[in-house]
DNA sequence: GTGTTAAATTGTAATGATTACAAAATAGTA
DNA sequence: TACTATTTTGTAATCATTACAATTTAACAC
């Protein structure tokens, strides 16, 4: 947990414990998961916890660059901790978010637009490996 | 309109005036328009259009490839005409969607993931260039 | 430690994009 | 021209997210 408390103090942000378990749960769970999702798992044994907490603490981290916020099933928004530039495949029947471990080297070419580039998310969508098998 | 007619005729659907005046407004509109947007540009022309119709045929459209969806804003879906392969590049300032014409070579590795590929989006975010110059 | 204050948490209510649904209208075909 | 499946339409429902105000708490000064 110590781990948790130095990354909010190096962002000035306070350390509340909203704060502290949601960053420890993103930086365990790689499911890309949504709100709800953090606030139903965190919630039977963080009981005072509250939806809106949620959603405020995410709403901190990412302003700090902490996590990001991936819009690829369009329906709703995933979390991830913000690591090693990575893409996202997101399967149209299951509706699970995979990493991708894609870079792509024609970024630099966005310089020529005059934009101030902030964010990269690069968004693949299918069918998963798994969904694949099953047949339909 | 002939065009659209024949668009929609290669793809088995039906002809109707809601969805040729659709195609035709995404066709000549490269603003990547919310459901939205379409439904009040286009109703001033067309008073008998339902919102729901728009969607009913967004939703149609993009499920026979002739449109696509844009989830880069998190908040609402935009709509965007099928053309060549081009990112977008989504202003947190103002909004506005550009369209980038970057492609990326590193793509042909999803190979090697055993997913089905079924669309690739490339969403750049930051602050554009207009927004830049007029400061904050 | 205790007191102070700005910031964070909480619960509830509101918002707004999208979808569900059923009745009326229409495209395509015989 | 008649028939039928598909579309359109309007209204109501859904559901993720945000607004808001009251309560609580972290951080800091003393």
């Amino acid at each position: 947990m110590e781990k948790y408390v130095k990354m909010l103090k190096e962002n000035n942000i306070k350390i509340t414990s909203p704060r502290l378990i949601i960053l420890k749960y993103l930086s365990e769970n790689f499911t890309h998961p949504t709100a709800d999702q953090i606030y139903t798992d965190l919630k039977t044994n963080n009981p005072s916890l509250s939806k809106t907490t949620v959603y405020n603490s995410l709403e901190t981290l990412e302003s700090h660059g902490i996590i990001q916020v991936i819009t690829i099933s369009g329906s709703e928004l995933h979390y991830d901790i913000k690591r090693k530039m990575h893409h996202h495949f997101y399967c149209k029947k299951c509706g699970r978010i995979f990493d991708i471990e894609i870079s792509c080297p024609n970024i630099e070419k966005m310089k020529g637009y005059g934009h101030k580039v902030e964010e990269v998310h690069g968004y693949i969508k299918g069918i998963c490996k798994d969904c694949l098998k099953e047949g339909s």
